[in-house]
This record gives C-alpha cells, structure tokens and sequence, in this order.
DNA sequence: CCAAAAGTGTTATGCTTACACCCATGT
DNA sequence: ACATGGGTGTAAGCATAACACTTTTGG
C-alpha cells in the first residue's frame, strides 16, 4: 500500500543534472557545488534537480541553472543521456537526464557561495556518477568541436585566432596549430573576419584579425569523412 | 491530496520506445504495431511500454521487446534521447526513452499479429513523435556505420562482402562499392576472412571469400579525422 | 633595426574514390 | 570458350599536418 509520502517520493523521481563547460584561464573547467549534507556530504556535485509536471527537462535544466549562473550566459544545451540504474541513488529510485551546458570564455558569471569552477582535468572527488557524465560530457564536446561548428559556443562573439587556438587547445586537451585552425575553420566557411584589428599579448607584433563566427545555431559541418556518397548519385 | 491511483499513475510517468532496424529485402526496415484503441487508433507506433520500479531503462525496453521479437536476436541496443514535451501524450504527462535496436540481416524472428516491419524509407503514418524518433534512429546507425564497427550489428555472422555491401547500402542510403568497403574495413582490421568460399548470386562466377566481424562488441574505429592531435605529443 | 607575433605558401602524407584489369568458377 | 561475378593494382583527388618564409607592428 502507497503512503502519500510514497507517492510524492515517486513524482518526484526524475531529476535533471547539468555539466557546464567553460574554458577559463586556458583550461576546461567544470561548475560544481559542494553538498551540505548526506548523502555524500562535502563532495562535490552537477547541479540539478528534480522536474516539475510541466516543464520539458531542458527547460527544467535550465530553471535549475538559474540559481547557479545568468542562464543568459548559456550558449549551448544539449542532452546527453539519461541514467536509469536502480541503485544510482542510495535513498531512492530517481532517473536523471544529463545535460551539456556551455559558457562562453571572457565573461565570469557571478556564482553562489557553495559553487566553483573546477578543471576537468583534476577533479575533486564527486558524488553518485556525477565524474563519469561530467568525462562524457566532454568527450561530447571533444567530438561536435571536431565535426560541427559548436566552437561558437566555447568563443567569445569576437577574437582572434590565437585566442580561438588557446579555447580549442583546452578543450581538446592538445596543442592546436593557429595556422592550420584558420584555414581548416575559414575553408569551412565557419568563421568570417570582422575587418577589426587587435594585439593579443604584452610585446610588440603584427596586429590580428578579429573573427566571429558566422552562425550560432548548431550545424553539421564535416559529414563522416568515410563511405560518403559517391559523387555521382544522390 | 495524492490517492493510491494518482500515485501509481504518476509512478507509471516514464515510458520506453524502441526502434527496431533490420536490413530485410535489401532495404532498411523498422519494427511497428499498429495501435488497436484511442488515442491513434489504426495508426503505427514504436514497440515499447512503461517502466517498472526496480529496472533500467534498457532491461525494461529488453523486456517489452521480449512479446514482439525474440530478444536474443538482438544484435545492439543503445539509448537514443529521451522526449519530455509535456504536450507529446495527450492523455498523461509522460517522459520517454527512445532506443535503438539491431537485428542481424539473415534472422526472420516470429512476430505478433499485430506487428510488422515497414521499410523506414515508406512508412505509414505514425503516432505521437514516433516518426521523428525513428528517423533519428536511423541517422544514429548511419553515423556509428561510419565511424564504429557498428556494421557487425547488422550482418550475420558470416557473410561475403557482396552480402555485406547490400547490407550497408541499405542502411547507408546510398550505392556502397564492394571493393572499397572491403579496402576500408580490412585496413581498420574490422573484418577477418574465414578461409571459406561461396557463391553469391544466381550465375557463375569465382566464388566469394566468407569473412566475419573480428569483434561484436562496439568501437570506434576512425576518431574524427579533423583536428586531431599533432603525431608528436599526446 | 630588431624582436615578436600574425598570416601565407608550399610540401608531404594519409585516406578515400574511381576504374582498369586480372582471377576463378559454372555452363 | 565465354559469361559472370570476385578481387587486386593503380591513379587521382582531397583534406590535413608540418614548416619555412613573409608581413606588420612596437620599441
């Protein structure tokens, strides 16, 4: 037999999780907060939380981001999964869709107290399964910044391209050639030039071009380079 | 105030769908039954159902499957997203999971009257948001084609590469030359040969080499061609 | 004039498609 | 012998990485 409390416990089951990405003094960094209380008091978490009956989970994503950081500053959501093991929550069933949420570099939302950025690189250690979604969330990004224009998520509305390289050096986690990121983005047609001019750092120097890139809707820009169509039919 | 009904009601809120694909006649087919009642009468939707307390999300899409193919027949199973408009049922509020499910060409699993496989390039009309899900299905087996071992989903056990080029042909949507699918997946060392030969079509001929899949678990098998990492460092 | 940073030209490489040609078998 | 389909050799195309070299500024 079901007690009130029971069934409000089970409404109550499906919780919406965000990993939000920004790349901050050269790095990836993650924004998590750290529990008060059990369980899992003092590790560190996605935020998130549980759904309402009348909102899509992106929008609950987001209502659950607003505490957090200016959903404005939001440039990109996407879904990733949804985690569904029986035992993933000690206290109760609950499902929980993970999120991709990035934030542009240069702006600094401001955040609340129990909350920080913390370099994916060398996390703290988190609860649930929180570290395994925060790993796949960037191998998501890892892979759209490869195949889709999703770096205008990541960049700032202007730069220039050394900038562009540092942004995509963090997030791929390897050097980045600004030579061959120019003409690999500028080929693709994914970047435009502004026609403003600017110096990047302390010394002297020729001054760069400052880009933007041409859309901000997510697209496909590099269809699977194997077994394509042969150039005749379709 | 909740009763045991709302209760239970709202328990029963989360739902799996799969999409079934199967390379049957040359042509990529999904699994379908046409729904009996209202809402959608007479129309064709995606196998599945609601989830039960103490399962995961794929046991519980394994275990509706189970009534409509013989779940030992599938080859791959993997989640796809998961649909949360509130507006997409119009009876209840109800998230849903989408999956996609592979069974190996070759195969003809018994199905219940009232099921039936439609080729995905002339489907009937479809209820609820099952049309768009089964089209993302198929870009999903499209892109993991190319990138992943995915095909051993989808081809039998053995097989000669002229079977296995109408295989991804059907599946890929567009003409596959054998000759270079074989260059391909020999080079990534996907497929092994066997040491046997058989005949192919109706005629004559030099008898085909059967190969297999090397492996059935899935790989990546080609990171993103763009943007990797430097041969140097990492 | 020199250092520093940006950007271009050029070459090398790897993977792919395209296609001609050789191979093995049945009738 | 010849038709039929399987398989290999080879050339061409394309996108990328690598790197030398030129350009443009500040001091």
């Amino acid at each position: 037999m079901y007690t009130v409390a029971d069934s409000q416990a089970k409404t109550a089951a499906h919780a919406v999780l965000a990993a939000v990405l920004q790349v901050r003094d050269c790095e990836l960094q993650a924004l998590l907060w750290q529990r008060g209380r059990e369980p899992y008091a003092g590790l560190w978490a996605l935020p998130g939380g549980v759904i309402t009956a009348d909102e899509t989970l992106a929008d609950s994503v987001r209502r659950h981001l607003a505490e957090k950081v200016d959903v404005r500053e939001l440039s990109h959501l996407e879904q990733l999964e949804t985690l569904s093991d029986p035992g993933r929550n000690p206290a109760r069933r609950e499902l929980a869709t993970a999120y991709l949420g990035l934030v542009p570099a240069g702006v600094d939302p401001h955040v609340p107290e129990d909350t920080r950025w913390h370099a994916v690189d060398d996390l703290p250690e988190l609860a649930y399964d929180h570290a395994a979604i925060l790993l796949s969330a960037r191998e998501r990004l890892r892979g759209k910044l490869s195949y889709t224009n999703l770096g205008f998520a990541l960049a700032p509305p202007r730069f220039t391209l050394a900038e562009l390289r540092d942004i995509y050096a963090a997030a791929l986690g390897h050097t980045v050639s600004a030579t061959n990121l120019q003409r690999v983005l500028l080929r693709r047609r994914l970047l435009e030039d502004t026609g403003e001019r600017r110096h990047y750092g302390s010394g002297g120097g020729r001054p760069a071009a400052i880009y933007r890139f041409r859309s901000t809707e997510l697209e496909i820009t590099d269809q699977f380079a194997v077994l394509r169509p042969p150039t005749m039919d379709r």
